[in-house]
DNA sequence: GAGCACTGC
């Protein structure tokens, strides 16, 4: 801690000179009067995209909504079986020494500091993570492995504890409808297991309040006595009686009225009511688009946007891109028309650098609020401030139930407005005691449901790839083994990285007779909808990313989920009818373990990037910003301290032409600075690929266990003595002379999927350099000059060869590896610049170059000093390293 | 000698 201190001393003392302050102004006077030529050039670009373009983005947003490229289905990777288990556990035994090494370093590092409250929290979270993970590990060792049991029939049900919350429970009707549900559940034991019925007992909580299904009225009538309708005034007629249908309907006319009234309006709702659809719409009736104003729509995910957009515009009867419009990355489909956008949060929050006032909007609804993400976060700030001192905009933040209550606090009180969803009930089972290994327990109760339970389909929640090709291989071998006792059972993953087509088959109806069993990552909590899923298999855990600003390094944690989380997998079972939801922990666990919600993303990721939009949009103190949820004030220093490093803020912390100029690159800011770097090393076109390739997060090599030897081989010929950067760019290159083959792909084992989107980056990129000025220029010979502008951005990254043989960080002093897929593995530079650190195994870097140390002062002349430079190891390197050091 | 939950700009 004291060496940061130092270090911010060093920089005000290189910075106070009378000329330092006059290349101050200077400075800032630049950043000014770029930032109005940005301006002046948004002014004069012609927002009618559409009438140009309507037709290729039609064409692209089917294309990315359809499958993509069809050959990836050879490129799946096959089963991997064998070692899978043993890997989990190992790692799962490293992560939690990791968490608990996390807690020992907070309380000794930080045994003196006094602790705001959250900071207490999160501490305190920490550790009732350890102790659970250690809990679960020992329920295993004693593997004793006691299952639920489906419900039996009514007369038995005696037999099943009721807790305490069912009994308080004011509706006796959910209770008989319970019965009837109970009733009709049969379950046979086996002649083995009967003996031990008795041994067994279900634990049956109560039923989430989920509210009822409202009934669709009946438009058969009406079809029956006007059969002379066109199909397409038939269809208008649908869309109007499936309009009336929604839940939202009925308080149309109060909505409307309660915007008028209040600024800010939180809107509760379940979904399935028909706000995302319905409100904008009705706002438009009641005149809020007048005056040339837009109703705005934030959503945190594209596919959603693109879809609420294509419905509303059909709805409307207009067509997708004029009147009704969404903007993701890489696709405006908007026009000067628009009067109705879906975006990304993320989008909108890119669109604030532009229009800081969101001038042409006179609504904006933040829809999905309660997902937290980090865009609707730093959004929730940003309109809350804009709303001060523009009195005629409305907003709208939409959100699940639990939360409404917060956000109406942190927006001064607003006003809720309460719309009922349209959900089925969903029975909750616990277990009467902790599963010794979820997997296993998965397996078994698909196997149950299968057995006893009427038909409909099983959704299982696990927690990655490993773990999903886990239980599908136990799955079919139990399947396989019971022959054809059973019905058919028709087992499916999905997870993000699998081929879409594979993806898309689990939306495949279920022949008839057979059941469905979908396995998920937590792609399908919120990402993804399967119809006519009726049973929830949830034993309780998700990955989760977390960054620690100390070290500088990420690392995938399995951790418990949410309450909410947990409720929200439970209500995909109530989708399409009446449910149920098996969670693989007791009632106890729930109640008592799980936190309320999911910590938001704000408070587990690197800011860097998030910092520098906020400050280019004038936002001075960001310790003052007002957030929801603060982010640990550690990570927020650690970005303001690397945007100083960077050159993007002044000693007094003020925005620089260099930082303004960052800002508008939608990376990290490192990326960003290497990106405008590149103009003075004369090799912009390298630079732009180079950030293109590391913005597409390792998926690029292709790698099948039963290919290993020949995909490794093809991998070699990129390899480039430069490191691996240069191998990135070599692949890119030589995927751009092929045209931009699929085939190429195939046969060098490269991701096709991962290509395209790099070349969407770059496409993106390349027009942001003409943007901020930067000539394209290529130089793909000068080596050292494309490192050197790499260096000018990932300064900060930079390891050193110790005499023990082992790599440590510069400034931090943390002990690091060169990860294995590196074409430097076996090569061991004096000194290496790192992408990023991240802890799976072991501390690894990934994507690392050699560099030399002088082209650090070079590069960072404020951020090095000469002699923290100068080599401890000049003479010759311990023999058992081997080679070495090609370095100065 | 290796492991990528999920989004998004």
């Amino acid at each position: 801690m004291s060496k940061s201190r130092d270090k911010k001393k060093r920089y005000e003392d290189s910075s106070d000179s009378d000329s330092a302050e006059e290349a101050r102004k200077k400075d800032l006077k630049e950043r000014d009067e770029f930032a109005n030529r940005l301006k002046q050039k948004d002014a004069n670009r012609t927002r009618n995209i559409v009438a140009a373009s309507e037709k290729k983005a039609y064409e692209e947003a089917a294309k990315r909504l359809k499958i993509e490229a069809e050959d990836r289905d050879k490129m799946v990777p096959m089963l991997r079986i064998h070692s899978r288990r043993k890997y989990l556990e190992k790692r799962k035994d490293d992560k939690l020494q990791e968490l608990e090494a996390d807690i020992q370093d907070d309380e000794f590092l930080f045994e003196n500091d006094i602790l705001t409250e959250r900071e207490r929290k999160e501490r305190q979270h920490k550790k009732e993570l350890l102790k659970l993970a250690q809990e679960h590990e020992k329920a295993r060792e004693l593997e004793r492995v006691q299952r639920y049991h489906m419900p039996s029939d009514a007369g038995k049900s005696s037999e099943y504890v009721e807790v305490d919350e069912l009994e308080n429970m004011p509706q006796s009707e959910q209770k008989k409808w319970e019965k009837e549900q109970m009733a009709s559940a049969v379950y046979s034991f086996g002649a083995k297991e009967k003996a031990k019925r008795d041994e067994y007992e279900l634990l049956l909580a109560n039923q989430i309040d989920f509210i009822q299904a409202l009934k669709l009225p009946g438009s058969k009538d009406k079809e029956d006595k006007k059969p002379e309708l066109t199909e397409s005034e038939r269809k208008k007629l649908d869309i109007q009686e499936t309009k009336k249908s929604l839940p939202v309907f009925p308080f149309r006319d109060d909505l409307i009225q309660a915007v008028r009234d209040h600024q800010v309006l939180i809107i509760e709702g379940e979904t399935g009511s028909g706000k995302t659809t319905q409100i904008p719409q009705y706002l438009h009736e009641a005149g809020f688009t007048d005056d040339n104003k837009k109703i705005g729509c934030t959503q945190p995910r594209r596919v959603a946007a693109m879809s609420v957009a294509a419905r509303v515009a059909q709805e409307m009867n207009v067509k997708l891109g004029n009147e009704v419009g969404y903007a993701i990355r890489f696709e405006d489909c908007t026009s000067e028309r628009t009067i109705i956008k879906y975006m990304t949060d993320g989008t909108l929050h890119r669109e604030f650098l532009s229009e800081p006032d969101l001038q042409s909007y006179s609504v904006m609804i933040i829809d999905e609020a309660h997902e937290r993400t980090l865009h609707t976060d730093i959004l929730f700030g940003l309109v809350k401030d804009i709303a001060r001192f523009r009195p005629n905009l409305k907003l709208l933040i939409s959100s699940a139930t639990l939360d409404a209550q917060k956000f109406s606090e942190f927006f001064d009180d607003a006003p809720i407005f309460r719309i009922p969803g349209r959900r089925f009930p969903v029975d909750i089972y616990y277990t009467k005691a902790p599963e010794a290994n979820y997997v296993d327990a998965c397996v078994v109760s698909v196997l149950q449901i299968h057995a006893t339970q009427p038909l409909g389909d099983i959704l299982v929640f696990l927690t990655g790839q490993e773990e999903i090709e886990t239980c599908q291989e136990l799955l079919q071998d139990r399947v396989r083994r019971l022959g054809s006792k059973l019905k058919e059972l028709i087992i499916l993953p999905v997870y993000a990285n699998l081929p879409s087509d594979m993806q898309a088959k689990i939306f495949d109806p279920t022949p008839p007779g057979a059941r469905k069993v979908v396995l998920a990552t937590n792609i399908a909590e919120t990402s993804l909808t399967i119809d006519n899923i009726i049973y929830v298999i949830d034993p309780g855990f998700a990955k989760q990313n977390h960054f620690n600003s100390r070290t500088g390094m990420e690392s995938l944690i399995v951790v418990p989920v949410s309450k909410a989380s947990a409720n929200q997998r439970a209500g995909r079972a109530g989708r399409v009818a009446p449910g149920k939801c098996f969670r693989l922990y007791t009632l106890w666990s729930y109640k008592h373990e799980l936190e309320d919600n999911t910590v938001p993303e704000i408070q587990r990721i690197n800011l860097g990037n998030a910092v520098l939009m906020l400050k280019a949009l004038g936002i001075n103190n960001l310790m003052k910003f007002d957030f929801l949820d603060p982010p640990p004030r550690e990570t927020m220093v650690l970005a303001l301290e690397q945007l100083y490093a960077l050159g993007a803020f002044n000693h007094r912390g003020e925005l620089t032409a260099l930082g303004r100029r960052m800002a508008e690159f939608p990376v990290d800011p490192m990326m960003a600075k290497m990106l405008l770097a590149s103009d003075k090393y004369k090799c912009s076109e390298e630079a732009v690929s180079i950030a293109a390739m590391l913005s597409v997060n390792g998926a690029i090599f292709y790698r099948p266990k039963d290919k290993i030897i020949h995909a490794d081989t093809a991998r070699k010929n990129f390899n480039h003595v430069g490191g691996d950067h240069l191998t990135l760019l070599n692949v890119y290159n030589q995927w751009r002379d092929s045209d931009y083959s699929t085939q190429w792909c195939y046969e060098n084992f490269i991701q096709y999927r991962s290509m395209k989107r790099a070349r969407d980056v770059r496409e993106q990129l390349v027009g942001l350099m003409q943007r901020v000025e930067i000539e394209m220029v290529s130089n793909v010979s000068e080596v050292d000059n494309i490192k050197k502008s790499i260096i000018s951005g990932y300064f900060y990254h930079v390891a050193r060869l110790s005499k023990s043989g082992s790599y440590k960080t510069v400034k931090q002093n943390q002990s690091v590896t060169i990860h294995p897929s590196s074409a430097l593995f076996e090569d061991l530079p004096r000194w290496l610049l790192y992408h990023d650190l991240v802890y799976t195994t072991k501390e690894y870097m990934r994507v690392v170059m050699e560099i030399q140390s002088k082209w650090l002062l070079e590069a960072a002349p404020h951020y090095y000093k000469p002699k923290e430079l100068e080599d401890s190891t000049n003479k010759k390197m311990p023999k058992t390293v081997g080679r070495s050091t090609r370095t100065d």
